[in-house]
Order: C-alpha cells, then sequence, then structure tokens
DNA sequence: CGACCATTTGATATGGATCAAGCGATGTGG
DNA sequence: CCACATCGCTTGATCCATATCAAATGGTCG
C-alpha cells in the first residue's frame, strides 16, 4: 500500500466497462481506471436523484450540473463539473443530486465496485476515495456560506470561482444559462441578470456577449467575494 | 481487513491521550480509541478556523456549535452537535471551521493520527473514516437546501431536524440561543423569534419556555419542511 | 431588589422576487 | 434571402418577505 498514486481515470480507446484497473501509470504514477466513455446531448439525464449509485463519472469534455428541486418546484444546483471533474461518486446506494449535461457532454462512466473493490486491497486509494469526498464537503460548505450573502456577493464569488477552474485568464466563457446561475447562487434569472449590468457599470466586468464575461476589476470582486 | 468494526470512542477513566488503539472491543465488536476527556465551559473555544486539524472529538455531554465568520462580521453555523456526535475531523491539514462549547461541554479529544494509522492497517476502518466524512457532507447538502427556503420552512426544518436528533418525544429541549438559531438558518434573531411565535398561533407548536419546543402538529411541520 | 442578558414585539426600510414587456440572437419555413 | 417564431436575456414597475432600528418584557443571578 501507500503507493503516490492518484484516482485519475483515463478513457480506453474501445472497450466496454470492466473491473481490472490497471493498477498503476508508469510515467504519471496515477491510478488508470477504465471506464466506458459515454456520449449525452444537452439537457439530457445522466442519472436521477434516488437511483441506486453503482457508477461515477468523469467529465471529458462538455459540462454538467447536479440539482435537486424541492417540493415548490424550485431547484437547487449543487454543483457545476467541468472537463476533469470527477462527479456522482457516493458512499450510500444511492445518488443524492440527480445530473445532467449542460451542452453536450462526453463522460467517462466508472463503476464504483471497482473503485472499492481496489481500494480494499490498496489504502492508498482508499486514501484518495476520502479525499475526494472531503474535497467534495469543502465545496459544499463554501456553497452553503455563498447562499447567505448579497446579490452582488453571490454573483462575485461565482464569477471567481468559474475564472479560476475554467480559465485562468480574464476571460470566462460560460457553458450554463442565466437560469442554471440562478439556480446555483439561490437567485432569480433577473437579479442575477441585473447584477451582472450592475457590475458592468462598476467597471468590474465586461459583457461582449451574454455568455462571455470578461474580469476588469478582480480586486473588486474580492472585496465583495469576502 | 473487512471486520464488522464501527468507529466508536469511548473515554478511558484516568489517563491522557496517547496513540494505541484497542482494536477491537470484544462485546460490542467496535472499535474503542482512547481519548483524553477535556471539559469546556460555555463559550469556550475548543479549537480554531486554520488551526492544525490534529485532533477530532467526541461529545460526551454538552452541545458544541462549529461557525465561520464573514468579513462583514455575519456568522455561519454549520453544525450543532450534539452528545454522541463526533466533530472535527479533516482530511486536509487545518480545521475548515471554529468550534465552542455551546453549554459546558465535556469532549472526548482523539489524535487523528492514531485513527489515521488505523485505517492503513484496517480496511473496516478507512472505510468508515470515509463513511463519516460522506455523513457529513450529506448533512451540509441539506443544510444549503434549507438555505434557500423560507424562514418558516427553515425554522420548521430546524425544529424536526432537533426532535430527530435529541429528543424522540415531542418535547425539544433547546440547548442553543435564538442567536445561534438564527446564524444557523441564515435569519435574523426577530425572524426566527417572530416565526416561532407565528407557529405557536397556528398551533403548530407550543413554547412552554423560551428554550423548550413542543411539536403539537408534526404533519404541519412536515408540509412546511418539503 | 436591581442589573443584565435573552427574547419578544412594534414600526419602518429595503433587497430581491414577481409580474410584465421589450430586445436581440438564432433558427425555420416560405 | 427575408419574414417571423422562438428562446434566452435584459429592463422596468411594483410588491413583499425579511432586515433593521427601537423599545418593551421577562428571566436569572448577584
Amino acid at each position: 500500500m501507500s503507493t503516490n498514486a492518484s484516482i485519475q481515470f483515463s478513457p480506453v480507446p474501445s472497450s466496454k466497462a470492466h473491473s481490472h484497473p490497471v493498477p498503476l501509470h508508469p510515467l504519471t504514477g496515477t491510478i488508470e481506471l477504465t471506464g466506458a466513455p459515454m456520449s449525452f446531448p444537452r439537457n439530457a439525464e445522466i442519472y436521477g436523484e434516488n437511483e441506486p449509485a453503482d457508477y461515477l463519472y468523469k467529465v471529458i469534455s462538455g459540462n454538467v450540473r447536479t440539482y435537486r428541486v424541492l417540493n415548490d418546484g424550485r431547484r437547487q444546483i449543487g454543483a457545476f463539473y467541468l472537463p476533469g471533474d470527477i462527479f456522482g461518486l457516493e458512499v450510500g446506494a444511492e445518488h443524492q443530486f440527480s445530473a445532467e449535461a449542460i451542452s453536450d457532454a462526453k463522460v467517462l462512466v466508472i463503476k464504483r465496485s471497482a473503485l472499492v473493490g481496489l481500494a480494499n486491497r490498496d489504502g492508498e486509494v482508499a486514501r484518495q476515495l476520502w479525499s475526494f469526498t472531503a474535497r467534495e464537503l469543502r465545496r459544499v460548505q463554501d456553497h452553503a456560506l455563498l447562499l447567505i450573502k448579497s446579490a452582488q456577493q453571490r454573483v462575485a464569488s461565482f464569477l471567481l470561482e468559474m475564472a479560476e477552474r475554467a480559465a485562468h485568464a480574464d476571460t470566462i466563457e460560460l457553458p450554463m444559462s442565466r437560469q442554471d446561475i440562478a439556480d446555483y447562487l439561490g437567485l432569480t434569472i433577473e437579479t442575477v441578470s441585473r447584477t451582472l449590468t450592475q457590475l458592468e457599470t462598476e467597471a468590474a466586468i465586461a459583457l461582449p456577449t451574454s455568455r462571455r464575461i470578461v474580469l476588469r476589476n478582480r480586486r473588486a470582486l474580492n472585496e465583495l467575494n469576502a
């Protein structure tokens, strides 16, 4: 046990999922688990809330949202997943959220049992499963903190988060609609839209198109971010 | 590996913390980790945000809150921990929240390294560390969902949560102040207070004293809970 | 009893929601 | 290639839930 392995999934040219992982990548020292690449059109469901969580997923291309719906019909988006991100890993038997493709997306589908089996034999893999869930926990904690902030603060936090994750430049290409953003931030589309124009007026951002956002004054956004 | 052990911490009569766990309790099949019992007076800090997370804790008596403070001075309470609950377990090096005793509290202090060391040798322990973090994740996900509900819904959810955890009857003895509740629900004390009186008016609850709450109509509360 | 702190209650303000209309981009059929 | 429908987004007008500011009440402890 105790390699410096990190959980890392790579697609296998042409195969269906099977449960015999190649233990270690010779160069990167990362575990390569096999999985079936699978494509989902825009808005297609990848899995539903309360469905058996027999698989987890890694985004290859496109984007994914997870969400829950309240009984009054409102939707809360739990997270956005970008290429390279892993989602849908559960400890319990069922998925806690539903998952949908935001744009046409390709994802790698991995059998959870394969990974858990590997973790039983390799303590380092076990530690990384734990570590992944802990990272997810921190993300949700930050999300909860976001939900008590003002609309300006929420939008600023969101833009900074997306800039850090998607672009590493100052121009963000948003894959999701205003409604998706609103449901992630706990606001309405109107408030998101108004807040963006307000930030534009204050010269904190520019909006060349509605889906493209340029961060013009990170300092100002960070001060909101708090 | 793979006992049916569950992580279970019991105080040891008179000892400081050391790192040699007794592997298995003969009767319950649960691992008994030693730890130092420690007392904290009301409002005392148990640990601070960003401090090294070398220890985790189990509540023996009293109650604990974890929280973060925004740069504008507002406080968000992340969780309340009741007797039997474990808190302060991190995967990373530092605590993500601060922890304080709500009432005079006794907690068992456990060295994380002891537990992690055990997990390296016993896959079942490793699985339970993971499982604990996953449970915490679900709790925070539910908390995030709560934060987009109306004041009535938040208060109702809170009461039902406390009833389930603390009492298993219909009378709850709240250990925390209105301010604590407000900071947990993302509301002001005034709104919490008004909402409680409103629920009392609607005969959903009774308030014999400000800290004692009787659930009179769970159905009504559950409908709010959504 | 009196001081202090937690809680409730009242009056008013306000940020964001809601309702409604306009606008711009994209796509479709004639 | 253009008229027009559609969809996503923005902007405007108004409303409302909760915050804020302020005062009264109640419970606890010296």
